[in-house]
RNA sequence: GUGGUUGUAGCUCAGUUGGUUAGAGCGCUUGGUUGUGGCCCAAGAGGUCGGGGGUUCGAGUCCCCUCAUCCACCCCA
């Protein structure tokens, strides 16, 4: 009941599902890995400056759904509510400060304190990747093929790319400007998020979902348009190297996307049919300081919600290369019988064979039971009787059919 | 943080205008063969009806509070 229930937003995942994890996970490394990249795992929680100063300290994330703690020694520490600051963190005592690329992916469990819905929880996963210490239109378009690469491999379809830039830090100041001084006209008919918006984060207008703002937000400035000649070509050439590869993706101008350290590419993938959310994977190049450094990491990655891949598969019909291992079921009638058979199966089992039989003193339909509710193919029958005789039954649970094998035929005949 | 939904057995749920010992299906255990699974039949185990308070002769049913679930919004993966 209730007090068995994990606490809210987080959930237990039991042995049933984890080859679908494996296979996210799995699949991850084989993907990635034939693109230079290497797994690294970093701390779940960090020092809280670590994520105030890359992911931006005025960000939804870090303003209210970090989970932060003091810890003993008087340390500010939060788990990671997601795994791009850790990450360059790390790296930064790597040769990828000075500009030489380093590619990196994760996987493991994030955590922000959000109400949980469809595809949200408070404890999710994320897998993800980081080129970092090189710049270049090429790099961006390659990560986002590799990552079309990797949601095939997971037979995710129906998916789309939506890309877009934000430019660098030089584009921003005139292009607020402009949409300030758009938008200054229109707030009065606007929602109420998008007033505070106007203030706080002048681009989360350009997404808002909300009906009354569509007409406003349709009709604002393309920031684009906005940016440095350098900034534009820039764009066009990741859009170019794209189509070139043949990578299908949609311009979305009002992408803009909520944590800080983004520059230049942003991108989104999104899926229907994971409930209220569209998102299953986000990303795009950006810069990111680290705390007590005044270098700034440059890279392009991105990260996808294992949870709404999940999902993503489901809503595709996907099936998995996935196989169940089919066991050797040895039954036993009487103690002597009980005793040798159970030294058996440690044989077996360090052969590779998997074998499972009941330990408990069941009667043979109970074991038969057992056996069937496993649904394994074959069952190895051996009594006190079989055993005085040197003998094994050997059943197969799907014609029914059973034939006596002596002791010395055991290995070559079940496996 | 805002809004809505639901909370009865391990699971999915029924439970009539408040009325004795709270039900079903599935699952589980045992039996229907002296040593043979699935199908069928029978029996059994398993619930302080999310928790607390209130109204009442009487509450799973009504009221209040609380906790939790699921969902939508915000935001994000």
């Amino acid at each position: 009941m209730s007090s068995y229930l994990p606490p809210p937003g987080t959930s237990d995942i039991f042995p049933e599902e984890i080859p679908r994890w494996n296979y996210v996970q799995n699949t991850a490394e084989k993907v990635f890995s034939l693109y230079g990249y290497g797994e690294i795992r970093t701390p779940i929680f960090e020092y809280s400056e670590v994520f105030k100063k890359s992911i931006g300290a005025e960000t939804e994330i870090v303003q209210k759904e970090m989970y932060s703690f003091e810890d003993r020694g008087g340390r500010e520490l939060t788990l990671r509510p997601e795994g791009t600051a850790g990450v360059m963190r790390a790296l930064m005592k790597t040769e990828a400060p000075n500009g030489v690329e380093t590619k990196v992916f994760y996987f493991g469990p994030m955590f922000r304190g959000e109400r949980p819905a469809a595809g949200r929880k408070r404890q999710f996963h994320q897998v993800g990747t980081e080129n970092v210490g090189k710049i270049s239109p090429e790099h961006d378009a390659e990560c986002m093929a590799m990552i079309m690469h990797y949601l095939s491999e997971l037979k995710i379809v129906g998916s789309r790319l939506l890309v877009n830039t934000r430019g660098t830090t030089e584009d921003l100041g005139p292009a607020e400007k402009a949409l300030r001084e758009y938008f200054i006209k229109h707030i009065s008919t606007m929602c109420n998020d998008c007033k505070e918006r106007l203030n706080k984060n002048i681009w989360r207008i350009l997404d808002c979902k909300s009906e009354q703002c569509q007409g406003a937000v349709n009709n604002s400035p393309d920031i684009k348009s906005l940016f440095t000649k350098e900034t534009q070509n820039y764009f066009e050439k990741v859009a170019n190297t794209l189509d070139f590869m043949g990578i299908p993706f949609e311009i979305d101008p009002r992408l803009v996307r909520g944590l800080d350290y983004y520059q230049h590419t942003v991108f989104e993938v999104t899926h229907t049919g994971l409930g209220g959310q569209n998102s299953i994977l986000g990303g795009g190049r950006y810069a990111i300081k680290v705390p007590g450094s005044s270098k700034n990491l440059l890279g392009v990655g991105f990260a996808a919600g294992v949870e709404r891949l999940l999902m993503a598969q489901d809503a595709s019909n996907a099936v998995l290369p996935i196989t169940k291992q089919d066991y050797i079921f040895l039954v036993s009638l009487g103690s002597s019988a009980k005793l040798q058979n159970l030294k058996l199966a440690a044989e077996m089992r360090k052969k590779g064979i998997p074998v499972l039989m009941d330990l408990e003193d069941k009667s043979m339909k109970a074991q038969m039971r057992s056996a069937d509710r496993l649904s394994v193919s074959k069952v190895l029958i051996r009594g006190d009787d079989e055993l005085s005789k040197g003998i094994f039954v050997l059943k197969d649970m799907k014609t029914g059919n059973q034939e006596t094998i002596k002791e010395t035929e055991v290995f070559s005949k079940v496996f």
